[in-house]
RNA sequence: GCCCACGUAGCUUAAUUGGAUAAAGCAUUGGCUUGCGGAGCCAAAGACUACAGGUUCGAUUCCUGUCGUGGGCACCA
């Protein structure tokens, strides 16, 4: 698919190599209405004074067939003016051939990547932290697929591990079945906070548990079936805020899936003799202080990768002393079945930046093991924190994400309440605006920051945030109905001369290039900012410049257009975001 | 202790990844009824980009040091 601003800038590194000079194109920058370069780096090259450089540069060249009416020579760049009646026909021709198509791209043709993303676990609830990994992946999804990727979702549940064997010694001792299968992650939480506080006053529960989890790899069948039990009520649970959100899967494959294709993997391992028996820390050689994790099999031997050669002073675990596996264990068979199924060119893991440590471990360890690490990446975020610090599921000290969203959901039904619409309307708009505006509020920020949560911020409905974009959409709508809108109306893109129309269709213009600028660095913000500029931008031409009354039939009919196209854009990239538009609010 | 992030207006965040006069939202103050939805628009005020050096035509961005905050550091995931 070809785009205005791909050829533009074609044009601008053609004119330049004609008075000499190769640059490259990602140097070119944004610069009133048209496009800069600069030309610092050349002039050194040469030797020469930049300012001089670029106005002798800018002298030679000839503007006369281009996209451009003028160039100068500024502070040492050389500053092309668009051409506005060129370009705005050229924009508008190359959004109506494309229609529903404009901003895709086949970049990614024969391209597939895996997205692992949300993998919430199992008897646990998904609290706001679970939001960040759940929604940036399934807008890494959508972007990527956009694009022409193929993409696969898939949602690596924790489903395995030690600590369903606390949970299991939990319910055993205090759990009531019929309480848990009403509402059941609540309740299973609740066993999970009373197992580590009790294990705290009676430490031999720990031995249990291990007991427990190793019965579990073992193939026990009581405690498959209240695994299984525990999994089932938890996933339709997850399903239920998964809706919410519209997030899709392909995959749910989860640690369990690899239960017996670790073996294999630990196989591989010790045959390249990268993994070996070694004696486990005791207590004396303790890393740090209060560290949990020595609770377990102290003095014997485990199964570890030393990654020390490598600079990395953590050895990396796959069995335990009790022979039982762990977190590590499953991701590596993980990587090898994935490889394996549908040879990717990228894996892309979208998991919080408390874990990168993890991660370089697990990526040597793959490189160790023959693959090419290029294709994995780490995409990580900050962590939200509470006022009375980190959250922790062992410590109950959760905020709810399905609270977060009703609560949003509320804020938005009271303004809605003396609206002249039905009940069943005010329901569905106040879903989708205030899942947008949650939604919103985390995507528009650079994910590596951490976030202190804030109900006020989180739920905001005016400024920068995601009511404010849908209710740009629907004033848009509202002129489009008025004004009896319809595609094949003939128009005249040479009569919007105003900054303001000039900046929209430049903006529109630009659609494209974001969202290929998202999948090189997997920053969602870029894409959201860019959608605020852009109905920022609608909004002061609203003000401005009267579309339905515009001074000629042909102004008027241009200026629809240049609406419905703004609209799409806003539309199309709020979905790319996961966020819904309605069509009034 | 070691390792990794981060420090920008009162608060929450941007800055085309090293570019032009550091840009928005919230909060504060003042303004916008003859036109398409005021969840809006305009304006004022608010910044020695934590601090001290360095690299260069140019630094919020890269390097060094100091202080501060958060995270991680083998049998949790």
């Amino acid at each position: 698919m070809n785009y205005v601003l791909d050829e533009v800038k074609k044009e601008i590194v053609d004119l330049i190599k004609s008075a000499g000079i190769k640059i490259e194109p990602d140097i070119i920058c944004y610069y009133h209405n048209g496009l800069g370069v600069p030309m610092f780096k050349y002039a050194k090259e040469q030797k020469k004074n930049p300012k001089e450089f670029a106005k002798k540069i800018a002298d030679e060249l000839n503007l006369s067939n281009t996209y451009f009416s003028k160039v100068i020579a500024e502070n040492g760049y050389v500053d092309f003016t668009f051409d506005n009646k060129k370009i705005n026909k050229e924009i508008f021709e190359n959004y109506q051939k494309l229609q529903d198509k404009y901003g895709q791209g086949d970049s990614g043709k024969g391209k597939t990547i895996i997205i692992d993303y949300s993998a919430p676990n199992i008897a646990k609830p998904f609290s706001i932290g679970h939001l960040r990994s759940t929604i940036i992946g399934q807008v890494l999804y959508n972007i990527y697929q956009s694009q022409g990727y193929k993409v696969i979702g898939d949602n690596h549940l924790g489903d395995w591990g030690t600590q369903f064997g606390k949970l299991i010694t939990a319910y055993k001792k205090w759990g009531d079945r019929t309480k848990i299968n009403g509402d059941p992650i609540k309740e299973l939480l609740k066993l999970y906070v009373k197992f580590h506080k009790e294990a705290e006053i009676e430490p031999i529960l720990n031995d249990e548990a291990r007991e427990w989890f190793k019965k579990l790899e073992q193939g026990n069948s009581e405690a498959k079936k209240i695994w299984q039990w525990m999994r089932d009520v938890s996933l339709q649970e997850f399903n239920v805020i998964y809706d919410m959100l519209n997030i899709k899967f392909d995959e749910t494959l989860g640690e369990s899936f690899y239960e017996d294709k670790m073996d294999e993997m630990i196989k591989i391992a010790e045959g390249k003799r990268l993994a070996k028996w070694v004696p486990a820390l005791d207590e004396n050689r303790k890393p740090s202080k209060d560290s949990p994790r020595l609770e377990t099999g102290r003095g014997e031997k485990v199964l570890l990768i030393d990654l020390k050669k490598y600079g990395i002073k953590t050895p990396a675990l796959l069995r335990k002393s009790d022979g039982t596996t762990l977190y590590f264990t499953r991701d590596l068979a993980t990587a090898k079945y994935r490889i394996k199924t549908w040879n990717p060119n990228k894996i892309l893991y979208v998991v919080g930046a408390e874990q990168k440590l993890y991660f370089e471990q697990l990526f040597k360890i793959l490189e160790l093991l023959g693959y090419d690490s290029n294709i994995f990446e780490h995409i990580y975020f900050g962590l939200i924190t509470m006022s009375e610090g980190k959250m922790s599921t062992r410590a109950g000290r959760v905020i709810f994400l399905e609270d977060v969203l009703n609560e949003a959901i509320s804020r938005v039904k009271e303004i809605l309440h003396d609206r002249a619409m039905s009940k069943v309307e005010q329901e569905k708009i106040a879903k989708i605006v205030g899942v947008g505006a949650v939604k919103y509020t985390d995507l528009s920020q650079d994910k590596k920051y951490n976030i202190k949560f804030d109900w006020d911020k989180i739920l905001s409905l005016k400024g920068n945030s995601g009511p404010y974009l849908q209710y740009q959409y629907v004033r848009i709508g509202s002129i489009l109905a008025k004004g009896n809108f319809d595609q094949s109306i003939e128009i005249n893109p040479e009569l919007l001369t105003t900054d303001e129309e000039k900046r929209l269709i430049q903006l529109v213009m630009r659609f494209n290039e974001i969202l290929e600028y998202v999948i090189d660095n997997h920053q969602t913000h870029n894409l959201a900012n860019y959608l605020y500029e852009l109905a920022t931008e609608f909004s002061k031409f609203y003000e401005k410049h009267p579309v339905i009354n515009a001074r000629s039939h042909e102004l008027r009919a241009t200026r629809l257009y240049l609406c419905y196209m703004v609209s799409q854009v806003l539309k199309n990239g709020l979905n790319l975001l996961g966020i819904d538009v309605p069509e009034k609010m």
